[in-house]
DNA sequence: GCTTACCGAACGGAACTCGATCATGGACGT
DNA sequence: ACGTCCATGATCGAGTTCCGTTCGGTAAGC
C-alpha cells in the first residue's frame, strides 16, 4: 500500500459509462476536449441546463462525436464529476508529498486544501460533489466517499499510527461526507470560498477526530480510542 | 417571536413560482396531486430522469394542467422542495410541542427527529436537500438553511438562553449544512436510514454546540461561550 | 353566463442515431 | 529504411424521435 495506490484506477465504481475506449492520440485528447468542454459549460450556464450541443460547439466537435464516447447526456456530467474526483485524489498525493505532514492532522489537513484548491482552479467543480446525490439506485451508498474513505484510513494507520479497523473507516467517512457539504457552502456563497466557513470546517473535523484519537503528535505512539 | 413563526409563509424566496392561484376547491386538490405524483415519480426514476408527461399521467390530470399551475419542469421540482421544506418546518414545531424539550440539546434534536421522520414517511423526500445545489446564480448563498438557521436560534436563545447574534447563526448554519449531509447519506446507504450514522449525526452535532455553548442543562443559566 | 379549470393536438427544440466520409498507423512489398 | 495501401478508428451532420411547452377549444364551478 503506498500513497499513490489512491489515485486508484480512474474508476469510481459507477458502471460503464464511456461508449468506446479511444484507440489513438488524438481521440484521447477529443474525450480530454469535451470534458473541458462539458467544464465550461457547466459554469456558465449550470448543471441542467447544459445541452449536448453546447458541448460539442465548444469543444469544436460535432454532436455524432459526443455520443460516440458517451450514451447520453448525464454520462457526460458523470464522467466529468470522474475526472475532478481523480484530480482531487492526484492533488491530494501532491500536497502530501509537498508539506510531508508529521502528524495524522496535517494529513487530514491536506486533503481539505486539495479539495480548497481544486474549487478555486478547476471549472466546473463546484457542482460535483464526492457525495453524488443522484446516485443510481443499485449503487449501494458506497460510492467515492468510501473509497476516499478507506484509502484514507489505510494511510494514517501506516504511517501515523491510528488504529485501522472498520470505526476509523466509518469516522472518515462522517468527516468526508460533512467536510464536502460544509466547503461546498463556503465556496456556494463566495466562489473563492469563505474562508470563516473553511476554518470552521477544518476545526470541526479536527475536534471530531481529536476526541477519538487524541491530539496530534509527531512520531510518538498513538493514543488509543477514549470514547464508546 | 412564537415558535410557530417558525413555519414561516411557506415562501423560501426563490421567486415566483407558481402560474395562477387555486380559485376553486378542486383545484387546490389537483396542485397537491400533482406534486404527490411529483414526489413518487422522483422516487420511481429519480431527480434528472422526470418527466412533465409522467406527473400528469401520475397525477391523472392532463400535460396543460401541469402548465397551468407550474410555468416549468424545474418549476416543479422547486415546489415540491418548498413543500417538503414547509412540512418539515411543521413537524419540527409538532414535535417540540410534543416533547417539550428541557435543553437547547432537546430542542435541535427535535429538529433530527422531525426531520429522519420525514425522510421515513414522505415520498421524494430524500431528493431535496435543503442546501439546494442548484442555486440560482443571484440567491445569495441564504436559501432555507439560513432562514431556519435564524428562526432556530431566535428559540434557543428565547427559551434556552443562548446568547444571540451572528454566532448563533452561523453556528447553527455549520451544523444544519452537516448535519443535512450526514443524514441523507444515513438514508443513502439504507431506505430507513442507517442508525448508526444517525446516532453519529447527533453526536457531532451535540458535540459541535456543546463547545460553545457548554452542557445541556435544565432552567440553569447558559455557560457563555468558551472558545474563541 | 361568466369565470375558472381542464384537455390534448400541435409546435419547437434538444437528445440521440446512423450511414457516409475522413484520418491513422501498422502491414507489406521493394 | 522507405513508401503505399487499406482495415479500422474517428468524425461528421442531416434526420428521427422524444419531450417540454403553447394555445385554442371544451367542460365544470359559482
Amino acid at each position: 500500500m503506498s500513497l499513490n495506490d489512491i489515485i486508484g484506477d480512474g474508476s469510481t465504481g459507477q458502471g460503464q459509462q464511456i461508449r468506446t475506449e479511444p484507440m489513438q492520440q488524438r481521440s484521447a485528447a477529443r474525450l480530454s476536449a469535451l470534458l473541458d468542454a462539458a467544464a465550461a459549460v457547466v459554469d456558465e450556464v449550470g448543471f441542467d441546463r447544459i445541452t449536448t450541443a453546447m458541448v460539442a460547439e465548444r469543444a469544436g466537435a460535432s454532436i455524432g462525436t459526443v455520443y460516440r464516447y458517451y450514451p447520453d447526456r448525464v454520462a457526460v456530467l458523470h464522467a466529468l464529476r470522474e475526472r475532478a474526483v481523480l484530480r482531487f485524489r492526484q492533488r491530494f498525493v501532491e500536497e502530501m508529498n509537498l508539506t510531508r505532514p508529521e502528524t495524522w492532522w496535517d494529513a487530514v489537513d491536506c486533503a481539505v486544501t486539495a479539495f480548497v484548491g481544486l474549487y478555486r482552479s478547476e471549472a466546473g467543480f463546484r457542482i460535483l460533489h464526492f457525495a453524488d446525490r443522484e446516485r443510481t439506485p443499485e449503487a449501494d451508498g458506497d460510492a467515492e466517499s468510501g473509497f476516499f474513505a478507506r484509502r484514507l484510513a489505510d494511510i494514517l494507520a501506516e504511517e501515523f499510527g491510528l488504529p485501522a479497523g472498520p470505526d476509523l473507516n466509518f469516522r472518515l467517512e462522517m468527516t468526508i461526507e460533512m467536510a464536502d457539504a460544509l466547503l461546498s457552502r463556503a465556496f456556494a456563497s463566495d466562489p473563492q470560498g469563505d474562508e470563516r466557513i473553511i476554518a470552521e470546517c477544518r476545526r470541526i473535523m479536527h475536534d471530531y477526530l481529536v476526541g477519538f484519537y487524541g491530539p496530534s503528535v509527531g512520531s510518538n505512539a498513538p493514543v488509543l480510542s477514549q470514547r464508546s
